[in-house]
DNA sequence: AGATGAACAGCATGTTCATTT
DNA sequence: AAATGAACATGCTGTTCATCT
């Protein structure tokens, strides 16, 4: 019988997943799209940062945001000049969630732009 | 045979390892001391960020400014009021190594800052 | 107990593969 | 090929343990 060790976080930065989940919530509220055109959106807006997401993470988080978080819905429509081929799209099904969850990582965001000023202070002050 | 898959950075925040040696660097600059000290100096100073940095951290990044990047020298000398323990101290070994690695740092900082100040308006702007 | 370091283990996420259209 | 998602793999780092004084 395997033992279980539930393991602490040290609070250190937000981790990639919220991040991108803020993201993609905010794109989706702004007309929906899907998972790769999302991806794509990330991709060329972070490209000056040196930031290039993956296309498993945003479905990861996609799915976390539907299924754990009960803030997404998920809908198959046709794609545009296609008759056959579907894709996946979501759109906002809880919007108090949706505010609450962005509020919760405004709060992260700001916490860690002040580590990070801090560390450029303490150590290039 | 194993085959030995060398993995990508997306190139997200910063790590904590990198963090702490960048605060190591400079603590060490400023006066010698030990691993314990250095530690619980970090977490005092953290606290308000709810940023917990663990013992075993501080350790690997010390080896690892000395061992890997060379910057770093340990010895070890008698604790004060003790006859007989030792502690291990670290001093700069090289000055100009521990610049560089600090510029590099910076830069990566910088980027940091950068890329969550952007999340923070285009998500709430 | 305080200090150091090694060994072990979990989790976030990068990589690869399968399926569908 | 584009799109989605599952399965697999790896590295960062949290946790535990051993040793020494």
């Amino acid at each position: 019988m395997a033992i279980i060790t539930k393991r602490e976080s040290t609070g250190f930065l937000i981790k990639q997943r919220a991040f991108l989940k803020l993201y993609l919530i905010t794109s989706i509220e702004n007309g929906r799209s899907y998972g790769l055109q999302l991806l794509d959106d990330l991709q060329k807006g972070f490209e000056i940062f040196g930031f290039r997401p993956q296309a498993s993470e945003i479905y990861r988080a996609l799915y976390e945001l539907e299924d754990e978080e009960g803030i997404l819905e998920k809908k198959k429509i046709p794609m545009e000049g296609t008759k056959r081929k579907q894709i996946v799209v979501y759109q906002i099904k809880d919007k108090e969630a949706a505010k609450s969850y962005k509020k919760l990582v405004k709060a992260d965001l700001d916490r860690c732009s002040g580590l990070l000023k801090k560390a450029l202070e303490d150590n290039y002050g």
